[in-house]
RNA sequence: GGAGAGGUGCGAGAGUGGUUGAAUCGGACGGUCUCGAAAACCGUUGUACCCGUUAGGGUACCGAGGGUUCGAAUCCCUCCCUCUCCGCCA
């Protein structure tokens, strides 16, 4: 969300902006609806202002005893005026922040432009892929025969893009959480929390996923909550509607929740597996900063997320996002992809966005910098701290051992009762 | 699920139709006093929007949205949220 009068004084910046992020929003009927609005504004504040002193000198009358008839009948024709000039501001009100809820966030001068995914912009590649002398295989087949995931099964419970983790493999799931959270609370200072992961609309609204994405996720209809999309919108609607007190910023949290996703997905390799499922688990990073620190603090956040891909030993690359490749809500983004030999393919693992002011404002989300001081709306960041099915996909493909094993990082012993190797059972 | 209570400014808390943007207390900030501090005293202390170069003017806001009225924090309706008790339950 934008601030309107930012968006009239800058219709110039809007249009390039919304360009740039590939998106189709009637920009033109936006700045007429508001030409009109402030036109209709304007009259009936004349005529409230009229009204007010009116009420006040037939107060003034009836203390007095004297004759306010005259005066209440004029007053009660200008209510009448009013009342009509607002039932059309309301309208006029409602179909402008309609179209403004579907105004993008603008991309930030650090994005590049570009239409799609094909002009992003590899920033840094972190580990040598190991070189196998054999054709290394992919995830399923590794999960399946060492009994981690049962593929076969799991659609009797929830239908095709669910996964059900059995034995070993649900350890790893468990383990690979604790590993990060402990990660990102003891080495990185992020505050720990858990969310409800059932939302209503307000928030979701907040993080920009709405209007947008409502047919993206799962509807929980008898009491109109959805089922959540990313803990991004659970962790930083914490503190909606709230004005910080000072010393509370930087805010930094971290959560695990599970994210639903009904996207359908279309049928194809991307669907093999667990690359592609329609629930996830996921560990989340989430900043709350003062607005001039927030491009220091997503190269932080960027660097926390690498920490874990590396403590994983998990060959990886950092992509900027270029503008039309960028989200609804985001004005810079960084997806970190792991490469995955046995699919042979960079799976995006993480997602590292700035959004500046752009959900504080959707939100109401603001915070003093000392005590008296005049609220500002802070700027809000996010990170997957990883996703991780698709993590743990790479975990199997890269650190195969082609004799059928599969090595444990370091890092993820600790986790996993002291275990080097995953082997088959029995 | 049933019954009840309540949502007012930074906090507590008055206010039940007419100069109430809102008493009072507390907090915060500034000042007087003091060598300094405390105490005491005095003062200041909301947000959003519109018009205006400024000075300033106007409008709205007492959980949200409607309604009644010349006029609503105050009356009516709907919704949201919080709390208490009972029931159910991992």
């Amino acid at each position: 969300m934008h601030d309107l009068k930012f968006l009239r004084n800058n219709r110039a910046r809007v249009e390039a902006g919304v360009a740039l992020k590939g998106m189709t929003v009637d920009l033109a009927r936006f700045y007429a609806i508001e030409e009109r609005r402030l036109a209709v504004l304007h009259e009936s504040e004349q005529f409230k202002a009229r009204r007010n002193s009116a009420s006040e000198e037939i107060a003034r009358r009836k203390t007095t005893g004297a004759a306010a008839d005259e005066l209440i009948a004029q007053s009660r024709e200008i209510g009448e005026r009013i009342k009509a000039l607002d039932a059309e501001l309301k309208t006029l009100e409602q179909e402008s922040s309609e179209l403004a809820a579907w105004i993008p966030n603008l991309p930030h001068e650090s994005t590049p432009p570009g239409k799609d995914a094909a002009q992003n912009q590899v920033k840094r590649v972190w580990g040598e892929p190991q070189a196998f002398d054999y054709d290394p295989e992919p995830h399923w087949e590794i999960a399946t025969r060492l009994g981690l995931l049962d593929f076969a099964r799991a659609p009797k419970i929830a239908g095709s893009g669910f996964l059900l983790f059995t034995g070993l493999g649900a350890r790893l799931e468990r383990a690979l959480i604790q590993f990060m959270l402990d990660f990102h609370t003891t080495r990185h200072g992020y505050t720990e929390i858990s969310p409800p992961h059932v939302i209503r609309r307000a928030a979701l609204f907040g993080t920009g996923q709405l209007p947008k994405l409502e047919g993206d996720m799962y509807h929980v209809g008898e009491d109109d909550l959805f089922l959540n999309p990313t803990a991004e919108v659970p962790v930083t609607n914490v503190y909606r509607d709230e004005i910080l007190e000072p010393g509370l910023l930087p805010a930094n949290l971290t959560a695990y929740c599970a994210s639903y996703r009904r996207e359908a997905g279309a049928a194809g390799a991307d669907t093999r597996g667990m690359v592609r499922v329609h629930q996830f688990d996921k560990v989340e990073l989430v900043k709350i900063v003062a607005p001039e620190t927030s491009y220091d603090e997503h190269e932080r956040l960027a660097r926390d997320v690498s920490d874990i891909f590396e403590a994983l030993e998990l060959p990886y690359r950092q992509v900027l996002l270029c503008s039309g490749d960028l989200s609804f809500a985001a004005a810079k983004c960084y997806d970190f992809e792991v490469w995955a030999p046995g699919i042979k393919a960079w799976l995006e693992c993480s997602s590292c966005s700035n959004f500046e002011d752009f959900q504080a404002r959707r939100m109401n989300l603001r915070f003093r910098r000392e005590a008296g001081a005049k609220a500002e709306h802070p700027h809000t960041l996010n990170a997957s701290g990883v996703a991780l099915p698709r993590t743990f996909a790479a975990l199997l493909e890269n650190h195969q051992t082609g004799v059928g094993t599969v090595r444990i990082p370091a890092a993820l012993r600790p986790y996993l009762g002291g275990l080097e190797e995953l082997a088959a059972a029995g």
